[in-house]
This record gives C-alpha cells, sequence and structure tokens, in this order.
DNA sequence: CTGAAAGCGCTTACAG
DNA sequence: CTGAAAGCGCTTACAG
C-alpha cells in the first residue's frame, strides 16, 4: 500500500499538466465501453442500473472529472451562458448578477463572468472570449453596450442586456426600468419639497444617462421649472459625480438640489458638496439612482430611484434560459416601472 | 449579390446552434491545408508570408472565430485561468479583481470568473466547473476557501488564494496582509484615543476572522487592557455587523469603541449605534478593516485598517501564470503589511 | 514552407 | 441494454 501511495506522488511530480483520467479509463476499470460510459455519466435512461452503478462507481474512485472542451465539442453545446459585467465596482453589478445566477442554476445552465470597462479594446476581447467559449447565451449589464457588441450578439448568439435599453438596437432583447419616468420621480420629489433649481450630473453619452436626461428635462419643463434646467457633465462614476457636482455648484445661480445619474455618482457629488464647505440635505438635496444597496447604507442613507434590480436579473436570466431551450418568449424587450426611495439626503428647500 | 444575402440569412434562420465556420472553411476558401491555417492563426514563424496574409484574409470575409474547445482539446491548454469568488458583495472583490485581471492579461492568460457564496454545495458545484473547464490555475478571493477546495487545488492546479492565509493549508500558495498586526493597528490607534471599553465584532470560524480576533486580544493585553476584552459574534456583511455591534453594544459595561472585521461588517455597526441613538464618533467610534473604496466615501469616512488590495491583486495574479509559464517562483507564500487609514469614524474618548 | 494523418476526450446514431 | 465507429474542430509531430 505504501508502494502505490508512493507511485500515485510519483505521477504527480509530472511536469506539465497533470493527465487527468478519461472516460476512457473509467471504461476499462468498469469492464465495459466508452459508450456506456458515456451514456451512464449523462444519466440516460437505458442502461442497466447495475451496469450504471459499477460505472458510477469506477468514476469515483478513479477520481474522474469531465473535461469541459471535450462534452462541448461532442455534444455541440455547452449549456454556459456568458455574464459581460461593465462595471464590478458599481455596487448594481452584484445583486443583479446574484439573481441572474440564480434563475441560471435554477434552469441548470451554468454561468461565467467576465469583466470589461478598462478600454474599448479589452471590452472587444472579453466579449470574443465569451463567443470563443461557445456560451449560448449572453447577458449584459451595464448602462451601455460594449463596442460591437450589437453586430456580434445577433450574429453569434441570443443575448438580453439588463438595464439599458438601446433604441438603436430594437432587435436587442432587454430587461431595464423607465429611466424617464424614474428621472420624473426625483424632480417630482425635489420639487414637491419646494426646489426649483434643481440640477443635472449627467452620465455622458450612453444610452441610460440620456434617459435619464431626457426625463429629468421633461419634469422641469411640466412643472414649468424650463428656465431652471442645468445639466452638467458627470459619469456613473464616484469621479464623475464629483466633478460633474462641482461645476453645478459654481453655477452662478446655485442649485439647491442635485439629481445625479446613478447611487454611485451621487457619492462624489456628495462629496464634492461637502468640499465647498456646504452640507447635504440642508444646503443642497441629492438624489441618486438605481436603489442599490449602497445609497441604503446607514451613513449614506441616498434618496435615490429604485429599479427592481433583483426582478430585472432574474427576468433577464429566465428569458434567454427559456429561449436556448425553446420556450416561447413574450417580448423581447421588459421595463420594468422605477420608484422613488426617500432617505435622507433630500429636504424643504431654505428660503 | 441580393441572391448571396438572402441565402446567408436563409442560414441564419435554421434551427439550434449556428453552424460557424471552422479552420476547414478558411483552408479551402485559401486553398490551403487545415494544418496550415492552423499554423498561420497561432503566428508560427515558418509560413510562407503570402501565405499567411491569404489564410488571415480568408478568416476574416469568413468571420471566423477559433472554437477554444477544440482548441483546448487539441492544444491540450486553455491558457486561462479561473477566478473564484466569495462575495461579491464586498467591495474589495471589485479591488482586487481589477488588479488581478490586469496583470492575467499582461501575461497573456484569460480569466473567468465564478461566483460562489450562496451554499456550501453551490460553491463546490462552482468550483467543480473551473476544474471541468481545465483552467490552468485558480485565484481564490476572500476570506475562506470553500469546503473541498485544499484537496481540488492541490491535486487539480496550482492556486493561490488573495486575502486569505491558512495556516492549516501550509501548501497553499498565498497573498494575504498581516491580519494580526491589522487588528493591533486598530487597538493601538482606539488606544491612544484614550479608549479602553473596546470591543471586538468578530467574523466568524474563517480564517481571517481569527487572526484579526487574535490580534485584537494580543493587542488588548499589550496595552494592559485584558480585562476588557469583549468579542461578539458577527460576520463579513453588513448584517452581521450590525447583530454583532447590537450585542456588543448592550453589555453591561458599554464599549466606547468597536473594532469590526471587515468594512462592510463596519456598516452595519454603525447602523447598530445609531439605532440606539447613539452617535459615531462621539459616543462609539469604530474601527473597519480592509481599506475598502466603500470606506473612503465620504459621507461614510470609516477609519479603517487598509490592505494594500491591488498589490495583492497584482502579486497573485503574476506569481500564478509565472508558475504556469515555469518561472521559478519565490515563497509560496506573502504577507504584505497593512496601515491604518484614519478618517472620521473614531475620536477621542469622553470623559 | 506545406500537407496527410493521428490524436485530444467526448457524444451520438447505428447495429446488434 | 451494449459496443464499434464516426465525428466534433482543433494541434502537432512527421514527411516531403
Amino acid at each position: 500500500m505504501a508502494a502505490e501511495g508512493a507511485e500515485e506522488n510519483g505521477r504527480a511530480a509530472e511536469v506539465g499538466p497533470v493527465a487527468r483520467p478519461t472516460i476512457r479509463d473509467v471504461a476499462t476499470r468498469a469492464g465495459v465501453s466508452k459508450s456506456l460510459v458515456s451514456l451512464a455519466l449523462q444519466n440516460a435512461p437505458r442502461v442497466a442500473p447495475q451496469t450504471r452503478a459499477a460505472i458510477l462507481a469506477a468514476a469515483e474512485e478513479l477520481g474522474y472529472r469531465r473535461n469541459a472542451a471535450a462534452h462541448a465539442l461532442g455534444a455541440h453545446r455547452t449549456r454556459t451562458i456568458g455574464v459581460f459585467v461593465l462595471d464590478l465596482h458599481n455596487p448594481l453589478t452584484a445583486d443583479v448578477l446574484d439573481a441572474v445566477q440564480a434563475e441560471a442554476r435554477r434552469r441548470d445552465y451554468r454561468t461565467i463572468i467576465v469583466v470589461g470597462g478598462e478600454d474599448a479594446a479589452a471590452e472587444r476581447a472579453e466579449l470574443e472570449k465569451l463567443l470563443e467559449f461557445r456560451v449560448e447565451g449572453i447577458i449584459a449589464v451595464g448602462h451601455r453596450l460594449p463596442d460591437g457588441a450589437d453586430a456580434a450578439f445577433t450574429a453569434d448568439c441570443p443575448a438580453v442586456i439588463i438595464g439599458s435599453d438601446h433604441r438603436s438596437t430594437p432587435h436587442l432583447a432587454s430587461v431595464s426600468n423607465d429611466d424617464v419616468m424614474g428621472a420624473g420621480l426625483a424632480v417630482d420629489h425635489l420639487v414637491s419639497l419646494g426646489h426649483e433649481r434643481i440640477a443635472c450630473v449627467d452620465g455622458g453619452p450612453s444610452a441610460v444617462a440620456r434617459d435619464r436626461r431626457r426625463g429629468y428635462r421633461t419634469a422641469m419643463r411640466r412643472h414649468g421649472l424650463g428656465d431652471a434646467i442645468a445639466v452638467v457633465k458627470g459619469s456613473f462614476t464616484e469621479d464623475g459625480g464629483y466633478r460633474g457636482a462641482s461645476q453645478a455648484l459654481d453655477l452662478p445661480e446655485r442649485p439647491t438640489a442635485l439629481f445625479v445619474v446613478n447611487d454611485l455618482a451621487a457619492m462624489g457629488a456628495m462629496a464634492a458638496v461637502e468640499d465647498r464647505g456646504l452640507s447635504v440635505p440642508d444646503d443642497i438635496s441629492v438624489v441618486g439612482y438605481d436603489g442599490t444597496r449602497l445609497a441604503g447604507i446607514r451613513p449614506i442613507g441616498l434618496t435615490t430611484v429604485g429599479q427592481p434590480l433583483q426582478q430585472m436579473g432574474t427576468q433577464a436570466a429566465a428569458r434567454l434560459c427559456g429561449q436556448l431551450d425553446g420556450e416561447v418568449c413574450g417580448q423581447a424587450r421588459t421595463r420594468l416601472p422605477p420608484s422613488l426611495i426617500e432617505r435622507r439626503t433630500t429636504a424643504r428647500v431654505l428660503r
């Protein structure tokens, strides 16, 4: 027995990738053919119970583990979906991914995650990697699509976008919230607190930013505040929020409230307020967007427009997996209603 | 031309996975053998420049994309490393992953991410998936290892653990910070502010929690505060921090300061303080651990023990990829020094 | 520099 | 219920 142990150790000492047992090894040990091993491992129905047991035992003893590459090549399926994440630092991502993963698992799909965002080339490479893996579908989460994703998705595999509804790509399925409406909710809330000079710290060129900006403008006009409209450039990051808010606070007619493109940027905006010796919400009210856990953290208590993040993740995964399994899916573009979550970064305006 | 377009569309309308072009198609179009296509695509040296150009052009025209599964099977390599993430909600994760990914890319390795944490079975499944993919190495980030990871790692592929140094698994490579020292830094800081009744909101059974707890105890004794030692049960989540802090604040001798196992839990702890009508830092000082971006967010301003997260990610990836490329690597266990980041959740104790 | 051939580890009709 | 055989899309010696 000691000798046997030594032999096995000798094998582990080999250079290069360890030679792992294959179905051929399992077949030999169980005294059956490779085909039968394959069948048994797939839980195929017509394998004699005893044979199956023997095969499973042999596999177990050998420490057999399926080779995903070989399986994919033979089966012409991977049963895995790829998740493309734009920004791992955005707390929205974790909330959505939890739900996506849970639903995918429930439907017996595996998921692999890949993260882009560094630059366009890197993003493209990550997407390419997913496609090379032959994932059967892709879920993208973020406020915009990576360059060229549009074409890649439709041509090569079904995709659903979470959080962003691109009007320019009507053929792509998506699960998003109504950003125009959400921005309106934020403005309504601020106006109800007596604010008039409400500035919008924008998110740049992305589809989501555009809709939130649009919703802000529309709502301002609806309240007869068209003249007070002020959009300053920002981004979906803390940093962008800081810069945008700084600019807004330096406006000749200083705003009394800031509607910021997302929760993360709102953090930066609050820092900018503080750096000017002002305070939230006494001097400046701040409203974010997304309804992430971050906003809810006690010392922050950010008033924000909440998206049904978990629901969005679940629906997206359900739709994609359903489609892959040949279910008839409903409409390709789902748009859920947002809701205002009032906390303590907004207050009645001082006269 | 119109007819050709129609034909191509007809193909896309097929049921099931779309038939994608293979090297065989490329070979035919370029008028060479499959072997040559394979060589050209790998940028092998001895392919005639013109042939190479023709092949590349043909591939481009056909929209050829390598099949990762077939490649892996033929090449006996995947050149990808798997990243196992314990908790996507912990902001530490994003910081570390950014660095890991950047370094891996630099060394021409791909990375795929997988997240566990739901329950032991799910974790085990995620790990298994990575192994089935035949990733060449694994990086695990979190305060503990998934069940059975130990055996899987050593037997099947090299691994390096980020953030947690398991004394029970001396054969596993790791990049971590000195948790005992870090906890000491926190206590020293609090003591220097006059605190004596310093409670520790613990993280449970994990290796990291144990070391931080241990460091706390040692430092308390060093300061002659052995009698004031109070460890309450918590976890690495907001929720755990809330519960732990609640318990600590209900102690007969109420502490004046809380050393919480990590930044996320510290958020919960601050909520607990507030819910008792107390305030941070006037009534209770709070120190976290990790030095995540979360702690630095302005309205939070958490005093915390900072780990060199980015450096840790980079070193871990460098070590793993280096090892895979046959470089001689130094020590398997790197331990970096933490440092105190003082912000505004700690203050001099009131007499 | 180029091609024919074998092999990677699976799956899947097809016979029996 | 079981096995022999072909095939998936690549890579890699081996000849030429």
